[in-house]
DNA sequence: TATGAATGAGTGTTCATTCAT
DNA sequence: GATGAATGAACACTCATTCAT
């Protein structure tokens, strides 16, 4: 419990600890948390350092000592989502038992995470070509890998014989991160359905489709 | 005399163009294509008026001419593609004859047709947070009919029986049309698959996912 | 009616002539004239665009209508002084007469000319490392091309012996023109010795270092 | 002698280095000598604080505990430059021997010493400006004193009869002491010409020049 | 119908400087 | 002596938009 802090590990001031706003937070980690709020509300070019600076309570002077520019917070952003969802995807890929519950898994996670964090899953698709060039090339790479993986594993499955094969394994993966993607279009906490649930409909839709 | 045009030296001293269909507005025309392929390009907000009436070969005061203002540009844009893919839509589903074949062919022909226009899809996601908010609703309050058009037709199938009805159809909207507006994030024209081609592999992965 | 132009010297608007402090003088010019002015004064750098817009009682979204930086600005003043010396010069080389004689007009002449452009004159030096490399060479190349035409003329009268020798052209040039950019050093309009005067007395020096 | 550098991380961690002049105070010396070599190529304004003491390998506030403020350490090179001209031509001026052979020592040295610390010499002039307006003062009255010791040689030649007199004495000081904050501008130390020699070619020219 | 000069509010960014430690 | 986080004012520049012509 007490979840908090990111980067520096030893705390900072733990004096005033579960205050409404997070009160004093490490400044970085109040920049970051705010930028994505805002890119994710109103889109990475609407949103002014003013605006990022202003909600985080400190100053532009600030936030250009911790970051080299308003496209370094965006980088950061990225760096953050990419990591994660490697992270879980090498977990559920590499566990043990049949393939098709580790796809399942896989699958059902990648939703559910997303879900939990939306405000990334806005940013990402919407404001990629915002970042500078190689950035962008890095980040496009860097999710390259991910789907590979991702396909990999429903590669396994066809020639295991329990998927079908007529449609390329590649295709399966752009088909379904699709859905993945689009949830930050339609998703609302405050819907129907849970992230688990609807982790748990789009992984049963995906395995149906897979039916040999 | 007569100066006008710039660019394309050619159309430009003509009176009335003889060409396709709205004879007297081709700079209309050029502004619209013009800023669809920026906006896909670079993003709307990354896009200055500037460049768009540039590419246009006309000046700023003409496009202000035509339009109220850089939002009413980009409204126009959704308005066409709105009004394009209901039509579509309401063609398929009213077609004779049973309804997974109906399903298969409006989800095979709304991939083709996305392909087609890839950058208003590109523009479609991305951009809808700079409409103002009046458009912006209305924008949404169209693109739900088409939803519900698309749902009832699933939830016309599941009624049938053919269709699996453990999921729910709205649910399965959300999860195909992911796929749909993904398009504009991998497709390349010169990739291996035509859109005719996605289409089919994509229909056939939503029915498969369906069957009971 | 009345089109008054902006480029041309030929005079806009004639009707409130000789006023104070040049009322409708185009912008362009104006904003040349005050911002020569305010960087002779207070150095490029330390001169903001927007100190040069309100000298010129305009605003800065004018200033970049005509310039399309502040450099470009710079660079304008410097393409000005650059073409009028070279003028000058070609007109006192070329002359008829003795290359004594030529030298000595040519040298009291660009005396008197800097001390009545000194505010160009003390830019130019000053200033010449805030140039975009590529302008700073182009500006260089002329200034050699301007350097190599005086040289030339002193080796003239080295070759017809009524120069010394013992010294290199080149190095003669260095000298002399040393004097005239240290003029906006000390130069004042209020002392005691005008331009010509001056011109006169440095040229009567250059002349009596070369006798043979 | 032990030139201690600038760069080196080694003389950090040094308490007492035991090295050349000023024993304890090589942070000091660092930051003076990288801030007349950046100064000089990029300018004062242009340089940022951030810069000079990257250069000296400390931390800004390192600076800020040796100098006041960034005018400060400005104002510490145009000091020691004023003092060391002021010292040289103390002692040529007050050599025994005939005047024209004192003139034309104290003229190749200035030429020579200005050529060994060719940085402080582009300073000077171009950076003036940006001295506090009393600095300013005070810069100007101790290099008008060096300006009249100069002349006062002169005149002292004009009275003896070895120099013509029909040039002020000023106006000739302000026409050689332009060839010498000119070379600055053109003199390289990998030309064909040592310091030395350029010298000696100008206290050549100075003197011809006064011949009566 | 169309131009282009001009506006004015806003942008991201820089930088000399301060101060608690 | 020295650090480095933080400030706050200034900076060059952009851009959608207006309007007289």
């Amino acid at each position: 419990m007490a979840r908090n802090g990111a980067r520096p590990p030893a705390a900072a001031t733990q004096d005033k600890p579960v205050d409404g706003t997070k009160p004093d937070e490490p400044v970085r980690q109040r920049l970051i948390a705010e930028a994505t709020r805002l890119f994710a509300e109103k889109g990475f070019e609407s949103t002014s350092v003013q605006e990022v600076v202003a909600a985080a309570g400190v100053t532009k002077g600030a936030m250009y000592h911790y970051f080299g520019s308003k496209d370094d917070l965006l980088q950061e952003i990225y760096a953050r989502v990419l990591r994660l969802q490697m992270e879980r995807l090498d977990r559920f890929a590499d566990a043990p038992g049949p393939v098709a519950g580790r796809v399942h898994a896989a699958a059902a996670d990648v939703i559910a995470t997303t879900i939990e964090n939306l405000d990334d899953s806005k940013i990402f698709f919407r404001s990629m070509h915002q970042l500078a060039p190689e950035t962008q090339k890095a980040v496009r790479a860097e999710r390259r890998r991910y789907h590979e993986r991702f396909r990999d594993l429903l590669a396994e499955g066809q020639r295991a014989g329990v998927f079908r094969d007529d449609v390329p394994a590649d295709l399966v993966v752009d088909f379904f991160f699709g859905s993945v993607h689009h949830l930050g279009t339609w998703y609302h906490a405050d819907g129907p359905l849970s992230g688990g649930e609807v982790g748990r409909h789009f992984a049963d839709l995906l395995l149906a489709s897979l039916r040999p």
